[in-house]
RNA sequence: GCAGCCGUAGCUCAGUUGGUUAGAGCACCAGAUUGUGGAUCUGGGGGUCCCCCGUUCGAGCCGGGGCGGCUGUACCA
């Protein structure tokens, strides 16, 4: 068979194999958001990766694009079942159907695998793991405002520093209300509630410059390709951008109050701002009923992490913040991170956002006829992992774990008394193995070597004949190896290695390991 | 999806106006050393030059189409 008729090795694109090293950061990482999150009362329930498709609330695939955004497949009855894409609508699922059994509020987190069949970039995968908590069955903005508390309690459990992120929150109906004052309200402006929303968004990336051309003619960026915008009249753009504005208008007080005393905004500096924002937001929305409800639960949520000691500059009211467009409806929440991250080429990285989430009062309704209030927040694990590994944080680059000890065969013959020693070592509950390739000595010690081995048991014939053992420390080795300069001395010196009696062999095995572990 | 740039060994890249058998460094394997990791030296394996079609006596190089990657943008529950 020539290579050409080969099946190419190669993983699907937006799909990753994970390294030790990944496997490692990841069962830490996860290890540290559990914590945190039963901290706060919350308990696991874990949901299948497969889910109805019309129980996700998805479209169902259609001839043209049967797999748009999800990876779907029919089974033998013919009913469309679909891989998850977050973890929110199938707990709403799993609460709909065990909803009489649960305790109200309903309060679990769950870790888990999700697929999106969409454009992967870096940081960002077609399978990717999510970390969620969710109170159901309470309308009480305390459940936001320790969502997001508890974000960033369980951020800083990561290892990120105070300053390194923000949770930023924001309200829908606050943004129902402005587009409403903007004359956007009723059926007809659908879309360019829409275009608006997105524009919204975008404010962190494009700037106000930006979202002025997207609420106006539109925008042709550096490629050339150009964006359709929402042919706003200049009253709606005045208050719209007169809303965007308010984030950050009020932030510059506190900031230069405090430039002024040399020292950062105090909480209660923070926490005026935040009120001040509110302020603003309220007058551009007095006429929207809606919009004023969204003003008192932000001006709520603002006292709540104040008296809780969380105005510091962790959690922020931010305007600009959308989150999806299909089913929040009301407090929303994102986890930004604040520093800059490169690229191995030394190109800035846009890592955006690395958890979110937000008030979801109809999503479980849509099984049930009484409604169910719910709101919840998500960590994606993947994302985060990439940034941190991206900026070498030590809880991703934890210490690795030593390899096994190698018991070497240089006698084919004696693979029986070899075998024997590997198990004694096991029995002591020290990780070890017997060599099971086929080369000679010199590749077993490589070896060892890439395993990262803390040593290797040597028994030729001579050591046989005296019933010993030679235990070579290859971490004391390597560091023996620099002051050498010829072969033939490397080979004489015989660098950090002794002979021990068989009956020796775990005693000096752990030296070397206490040696070297502690 | 749209746009720009890119595609030569496992990795990073050379490769002249289109002209013999396509190269280097690193990595890998082996020998020097029949029982010792590193360093050094010597040798070796590894390529459909992303794929297909075309132009040409002749294509890694030129043209068209496709696929893949990167960046921006759109969408994002």
């Amino acid at each position: 068979m020539s290579k050409a008729d080969k099946i190419k090795a190669r993983a699907p694109r937006g799909f990753a194999d994970r390294t030790p090293a990944d496997l490692g950061a990841t069962e830490r990482m996860l290890a540290a958001i559990r914590e945190s999150y039963e901290l706060y009362g919350f308990e696991g329930v874990e949901t299948p990766f497969v889910e109805y498709t019309d129980s996700l609330g998805k479209f169902l695939p259609d001839q043209d694009r049967p797999n748009e955004g999800v990876f779907s497949f029919q089974d033998d009855d013919e009913q469309w079942l679909s891989l998850r894409y977050d973890l929110t609508a199938p707990l709403a699922r799993y609460v709909a159907e065990n909803f009489d059994a649960l305790p109200k509020p309903y309060r679990s987190y769950r870790a888990g695998w999700v697929f999106r069949n969409e454009k992967p970039g870096p940081g960002r995968f077609r399978q990717f793991m999510q970390f969620d908590a969710d109170t159901v069955g309470s309308g009480s903005v305390a459940a936001d405002a320790e969502i997001c508390m508890m974000a960033a309690d369980t951020l800083e459990k990561l290892g990120l520093k105070r300053g390194d992120f923000i949770i930023k929150i924001n309200n829908r109906k606050v943004l129902d209300g402005v587009l409403e004052a903007a004359g956007l309200g009723g059926e007809e402006n659908e879309a360019k509630r829409l275009i608006v929303l997105r524009a919204i968004d975008k404010l962190d990336r494009l700037g106000v410059d930006g979202v002025r051309l997207l609420l106006s003619g539109g925008r042709r960026d550096e490629s050339g390709d150009f964006t359709k915008g929402a042919e706003l009249d200049a009253n709606a753009q005045r208050v719209i951008l007169a809303f965007l504005g308010t984030g950050m208008d009020e932030r510059v007080l506190p900031f230069e109050e405090a430039s002024q005393s040399g020292q950062a905004p105090t909480q209660e500096q923070e926490h005026q701002a935040n009120l001040a924002i509110i302020d603003t937001i309220q007058s551009l929305v007095a006429q929207s009923r809606r919009g004023m409800e969204g003003v008192e639960e932000l001006r709520q949520i603002a006292d709540s992490i104040h008296a809780a000691g969380y105005s510091d500059g962790r959690i922020r009211i931010d305007p600009s913040v959308v989150r999806g467009l299909e089913y929040y409806t009301g407090p929303v929440y994102e986890a930004e991170l604040t520093f800059q991250v490169q690229d191995e080429d030394g190109r800035p990285v846009r890592f955006g956002s690395v958890g979110g989430g937000g008030r979801y009062d109809g999503l479980v309704g849509r099984f049930r006829t009484e409604p169910v209030p719910a709101t919840g927040f998500s960590i994606g694990v993947s994302r985060l992992l990439s940034a941190l590994q991206m900026v070498k944080s030590p809880i991703v680059s934890g210490a690795e774990k030593p390899g096994p000890v190698v018991v070497l065969v240089m006698d084919r013959d004696q693979i029986a008394a070899y075998q024997r020693m590997v198990s004694t070592l096991r029995q002591a509950g020290i990780r070890a193995e017997l060599y099971l390739g086929s080369s000679g000595m010199k590749a077993q010690m490589k070896y060892a070597d890439r395993r990262q081995s803390p040593c290797v048991v040597i028994q030729g014939s001579n050591e046989r004949e005296r019933g010993e053992v030679e235990i070579k420390d290859l971490i004391e080795g390597a560091k023996a190896a620099g002051a050498i300069a010829s072969n033939e001395e490397w080979k004489a010196a015989r660098p950090a290695q002794f002979s021990v009696t068989e009956d020796k062999l775990v005693e000096a095995v752990r030296e070397v390991l206490a040696r070297h572990f502690g």
